[in-house]
DNA sequence: GTACAAATTTAGCTTCTACTAACTTTTAGT
DNA sequence: ACTAAAAGTTAGTAGAAGCTAAATTTGTAC
């Protein structure tokens, strides 16, 4: 009997796998929209001094009432503050947030142009990718810019 | 004058740039689920004869339930059919988009195979960056396997 | 300093994706 | 054939992320 046996626990022991696999994908939808806020609030107070629903809004193409929304659970999650009416500010845990979201963001854009794929593109891409790539492979990437750069 | 207005059209240019991108990242996530579905759905029907609810819950780690509602929903899109009580199947575009998904997952699981990665992290990651990579960025990707293959 | 425009907020709605608990149907073992 | 387990479904709930429309506050131009 040990045949039908040993793959029906190998193929559950590879579902399992699998599971766990798209269970860290939809982790990372979750923490998504935060990083992409993060890292826009501190290209915009480094930009234009402040960061403005308004500016959030028309940069993420939704309306304002949406990043309003968003903003309040970002700050009921602790990554930033604002008094009613007035501009968003980060706080310590939005920052370090913000600064490893950039980082993370460049080193997938600059591999991607050092791989030969076109600016625009590589802009694009590397705004969805970016939430998916663990530090094994943020490590390969980088290996591989330090090689061709 | 120019100075100012120009910078101030420059920003606004790069604003609905930089929001086209990131409407693109939330369509790929639109479109995200069905991709994984169809696709699991077409290898367990190759590997074991069928698609059940059970095996869909326990490979993607969700309940029977949400399986469930997944399922109508793309049966209400035209990817799948499937009677009450019984296995699943995939409609003719259904079959289309799984095939796109897979050849697409496997360029990327075998791109970062190439690139040095280890074969774990290659399969989580290529899991979550498959639904973000352009055609462009594939091709590069298909370039690089063809020279370092 | 008032009036108007811009920005922000609130309220109410929708869809998707997830869950648990309870129910029904099918399958399998004896 | 009956019964118990497995599989599938339904009902009800929740949060995230989006929208529009209306109300409010702030800022600016005169
Ligand atoms: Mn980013
Ligand atoms: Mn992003
Ligand atoms: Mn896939
Ligand atoms: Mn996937």
């Amino acid at each position: 009997m040990g045949d039908e046996m040993d793959t029906a626990r190998g193929r559950a022991r590879d579902a399992q796998r699998r599971a766990e696999q798209f269970r860290r994908v939809r982790d990372a939808h979750q923490t998504e929209v935060a990083e992409d806020y993060v890292e826009l609030v501190a290209d915009l107070i480094e930009e234009t001094g402040e960061a403005r629903v308004v500016d959030l809004s028309e940069r993420l193409g939704v309306t304002k009432a949406t990043v309003n929304n968003t903003i309040q659970r970002l700050q009921r999650d602790g990554l930033v503050t604002s008094q009613p009416y007035r501009s968003i500010f980060l706080t310590e845990k939005g920052r370090t947030l913000a600064e490893t979201s950039r980082e993370r963001h460049h080193t997938v854009r600059d591999f991607l142009l050092a791989l030969g794929v076109d600016a625009d593109t590589a802009e694009a891409d590397s705004e969805g990718i970016e939430h998916h790539v663990s530090e094994p492979t943020l490590e390969a990437f980088r290996k591989f810019l330090r090689k061709s750069g």
